[in-house]
DNA sequence: TATTGTTATACTCTATAACTATA
DNA sequence: TATAGTTATAGAGTATAACAATA
């Protein structure tokens, strides 16, 4: 049985302010675990975390412009010019100057980079579903639930 | 009304192989969220992630072989070297040479890195706490649930 | 003037592997 | 031989801010 710790009668619904503390450090934990996993079998492919969002966010579809990019994989534009630099030297990505808008790029995957990416994606995604699989349904659901709490928190 | 989409009659218990995609996405999301608006404070100390997660490791012990630091905070050794010099040239934290083992160190904090400990660590929660605080009591037992489940896999 | 993206700084972290020195 | 840690290698990512070009 264990001893509901209360600093005094009148604390014994309350939540200590330190009470998430655990909490964090499960969730920092849990995703260096996930993502030390993820990332072996990135690398394997050639490819950086980075670069492989990069990748994963612009398979099966016809592009789209820098700043949406960044918008979505949360890389800072400065940084993500280095990360686009870096894969279309290696072929899989090109800038492609939009009619009508010469202000911006649009970041299309080369067909080497699709080729990649129907190789590498589906693998990728049999490799996380080994542990993802272990989940229930119901398990999957509370999770997505809970995740999308602490993600509307930040 | 959302359509459950089943691809065959008989599917319609079964959990697809893809459905843990979505949840994993939220994974990564989430913890990018979190780590920016945590990172975002700490650097306004003067210290990187992972040297505030050594610091805070050490804080209020009274230190530990470098071997067991790099388990605790899954720095692998060649890199947390470089940590723990970073730590030492700012007078934060000091290599102690154990009696009976000349093999391995002991990193402890300096008083300097205890007082930065003992402002900054209580400083952080409190920032951190503005928003989980706003998890009810048993949405953070629900989380640290989930999240425990997530790491097991791993 | 606001938006889009690049460039320039200056580090820090990263994996990996070879290496030294103990035990 | 096994363990603890350092060093060497070679990038890659990071924040930040100044900058150029276009809208």
């Amino acid at each position: 049985m264990k001893n509901s710790v209360s600093h005094s009668p009148t604390r014994t619904q309350e939540t200590a302010k330190e009470a998430f503390i655990p909490v964090m450090r499960e969730l920092v934990r849990a995703f260096q675990a996930f993502s030390h996993y993820s990332a072996e079998h990135i690398r394997n492919a050639g490819l950086t975390p980075p670069q492989f969002d990069v990748i994963s966010t612009l398979g099966n579809t016809e592009g789209m412009p820098l700043h949406k990019l960044a918008e979505k994989t949360l890389i800072t534009k400065g940084t993500l010019t280095g990360v686009i630099d870096r894969l279309e030297h290696k072929g899989l990505l090109q800038r492609i100057v939009p009619a009508g808008n010469r202000r911006s790029f649009i970041a299309v995957l080369t067909p080497a980079g699709e080729k990649l990416f129907d190789e590498i994606f589906p693998a990728h995604i049999e490799y996380l579903g080994q542990r993802f699989g272990r989940l229930s349904e119901t398990e999957l659901e509370t999770t997505a639930t809970v995740l999308k709490r602490l993600r509307s928190l930040f």
